[in-house]
DNA sequence: AATATTTTCAACCGCAGGGGT
DNA sequence: GACCCCTGCGGTTGAAAATAT
């Protein structure tokens, strides 16, 4: 099973492709069509596998692919989602139109791990590091005196927002934006990540304080977001009537509930959660099946997400969220939005 | 200017799942 | 159910480029 064909058959070039190749590739594709990726180095006389000819495709020679640096925003995004969804790069990829999992991947382990270990995070972990790791990172690294941006530390804290979220231990007016590490007790005193959620640790608060309310379902909800078993339908978005251009393009401030929110959706929205057995070898499966959780058994998730509520003071949350999401031109994908909304509908709830 | 070291990133590799037979 | 083929994914590698000495 699984031994991709091909490239064992015939003698077939490696490395690099030179100008001549990607030509080759690109004419074909254009009159052809890929088709079937192992039929494409025969019809388009090139020496090599399918495999490679595909990973040219997607990684390179793709139409609509983004070229050069990262904007900021799209690390911060990057950094957002891999809080949420770990190293599932293929994913994450596509809340970033024209950018590859490859590229995404580059960056993580070359750029930002490097970035999130000076700030005494854990990449992988997500926990703060000790004192004496987070210098020998420094001292490795001694030669980078770049200052993180601000945008960087506010986004680092993002996570924290999910989880604070859930907590619902903030009140809507204040700061919800602040760097963990260095503003947290003055500005946000009852920031209270819980090592339950586990999204991001504070390094003061290692065990987590009692809680406030029972388990609410959004609570459980941030539960699932944050294991492994979470399963959702990027491509489905939040709801199957409401592109993503309207997220893109409303201002925040201009979503109300009625108007925006994506009321009549089917329940699930395109979002399901499996069971922890529905996962293999860390990757997703997207399942529809009946083993599949409802997440709310007699209310759409929608309606929980999105409740009407009778507050004019709600609808102004996401300009308290605009902080972190600069609004406006950067794509904005529903998923993100999706984890900002779970952040505003526990602090109307809470 | 030459060399060493580090960083970046394109490409490879192996594995897993889906679909067809 | 077993086998084969194909695609897709994520981890890893190594050459090229950038930077430091």
């Amino acid at each position: 099973m699984g031994r991709h064909s091909g490239c064992y058959k015939q003698k077939v070039r490696k490395g690099l492709w030179s100008p001549e190749e990607d030509e080759k590739l690109m004419k074909h594709i254009a009159n052809y069509g890929h088709g079937c990726w192992s039929s494409v180095p025969k019809q388009a006389g090139l020496q090599r596998c399918g495999k490679s000819c595909r990973l040219r495709w997607i990684n390179y020679l793709r139409p609509g692919l983004k070229r050069g640096t990262f904007s900021q925003q799209e690390e911060n995004i990057i950094i957002e989602l891999h809080a949420v969804l770990g190293n599932r790069w293929s994913q994450i990829a596509a809340q970033l139109p024209g950018r590859t999992d490859n590229e995404i991947k580059n960056l993580w382990n070359s750029c930002i791990k490097k970035k999130l270990r000076q700030r005494g995070i854990d990449p992988d972990t997500r926990k703060h590091l000790s004192e004496t790791q987070v210098d020998e990172d420094k001292a490795l690294t001694v030669s980078d005196t770049t200052p993180v941006s601000n945008e960087f530390d506010i986004m680092l804290s993002y996570p924290a927002m999910v989880s604070l979220a859930a907590n619902r231990s903030i009140a809507p007016n204040q700061r919800l934006f602040q760097n963990p590490f260095t503003e947290v007790h003055d500005v946000v005193p009852s920031f209270r990540p819980c090592n339950q959620i586990g999204l991001f640790p504070h390094p003061q608060s290692s065990s987590c304080p009692e809680a406030t309310t029972s388990l609410s379902a959004i609570h459980n909800q941030l539960l699932f977001l944050n294991q492994s078993t979470m399963v959702v339908d990027m491509n489905a978005g939040l709801c199957s009537d409401t592109t993503s251009t309207e997220f893109e393009t409303n201002s925040c401030s201009n979503l109300s509930p009625e108007t925006s929110h994506p009321r009549g959706c089917s329940s699930n929205g395109g979002i399901q959660y499996s069971d922890a057995g529905n996962t293999s070898n860390g990757r997703l499966i997207s399942t529809q099946s009946s083993s599949g959780i409802e997440l709310m058994s007699d209310s759409s998730l929608y309606d929980s997400i999105f409740p009407l509520s009778e507050d004019p003071e709600d609808d102004k949350w996401p300009e308290y969220l605009d902080g972190a999401f600069a609004v406006s031109s950067e794509p904005k994908s529903n998923f993100v939005w999706f984890l900002v909304m779970i952040g505003r509908q526990n602090i109307i709830t809470g």
